[in-house]
DNA sequence: CCACAAATGCAACAGTGTTGCATTTGTGGC
DNA sequence: GCCACAAATGCAACACTGTTGCATTTGTGG
């Protein structure tokens, strides 16, 4: 069996890419594989502050997942804000075929019916990355609160 | 004809955007349009600084890249690095009906021939805010430099 | 030429990411 | 289990990119 399959658990993973087995490593892997989207360093600093244990220091959460992406772990990608989000490298998506709205209120995410319209035909040598498909407003919740 | 043709000046473009031409942005305006590449606002720093001319205060730069993409006139993208990058845009609103591809090498900006796809339906309360249909990848020159 | 909104310059600040270095910890070999 | 040592961590300081507040200057319509 694959030392990486998918029943494999965080520390499998680090052991298997070689690098050390640390309890930072091990809930920052398992924030990125539970998260629905790529995260940055400032939502997963306050995701891992939230879950009881003792805080990570800002420099090691940096240097985690410098580490992580460096044995292909995780994946480092910029979004339109400039800032570097990461995600769990190697799992299937199982929000890629559906599209989000994200409340500019309360910043919650909700999953839409609808498939991402289809990525547009590129001039010949372009290559297409990634198509963001990105809806924003407010979602049922603050709407109402704002109507009162 | 078009009161903001090829021919124009870098002021007459500021005037038909309707704010004001002053001396800052006139020369940042001209040093979009005679780039080979967006710029990001530390290169467009240098190169203003090299010109002879008064140097430009750094905040005041940050406004008048602010004041030119708001009117039209430029585009804004983030680069790999996280660093925003400016370019010329052609006449104001005339980017209003197609979408465009980011370079996420060069930071470079691409028009395509597609009309932005329609919002989606969203659930009951639901208020929708902008749409935003991001094509990311990399452009013809930048693939062509990888493969080498 | 004038009034006034808009733009500028400067100082201070904020967000995001990095570097240096002393200390702690995980791990392979015994 | 224990040790040695490289790797990882915590902390302070720093760097880069971009923003805000506010007093002063300037472009523009009348
Ligand atoms: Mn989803
Ligand atoms: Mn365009
Ligand atoms: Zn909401
Ligand atoms: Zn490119």
């Amino acid at each position: 069996m694959d030392s990486a399959s998918i029943s494999s658990t965080p520390a499998d993973l680090l052991r298997a890419a070689g690098i050390k087995v640390t309890p930072g490593r091990v809930r920052v892997l398992q924030a990125l594989h539970g998260a629905r989207q790529p995260l940055c360093h400032g939502e997963m600093e306050a995701q891992l502050g939230a879950d009881g244990a003792a805080a990570l220091d800002r420099v090691t959460l940096y240097r985690i997942l410098d580490s992580l992406v460096a044995c292909g772990l995780a994946l480092k990608a910029v979004d339109t804000r400039g800032v570097f989000r990461f995600s769990a490298a190697g799992t299937p998506r199982q929000h890629a075929n559906h599209i989000h709205f994200r409340c500019t209120d309360c910043g919650g995410v909700f999953c839409l019916k609808a498939e991402p319209p289809p990525p547009p035909k590129l001039p010949r040598g372009f290559r297409l990355g990634e198509v963001e498909f990105d809806v924003r407003g407010t979602c049922a919740g603050c709407s109402a609160r704002e109507r009162e």
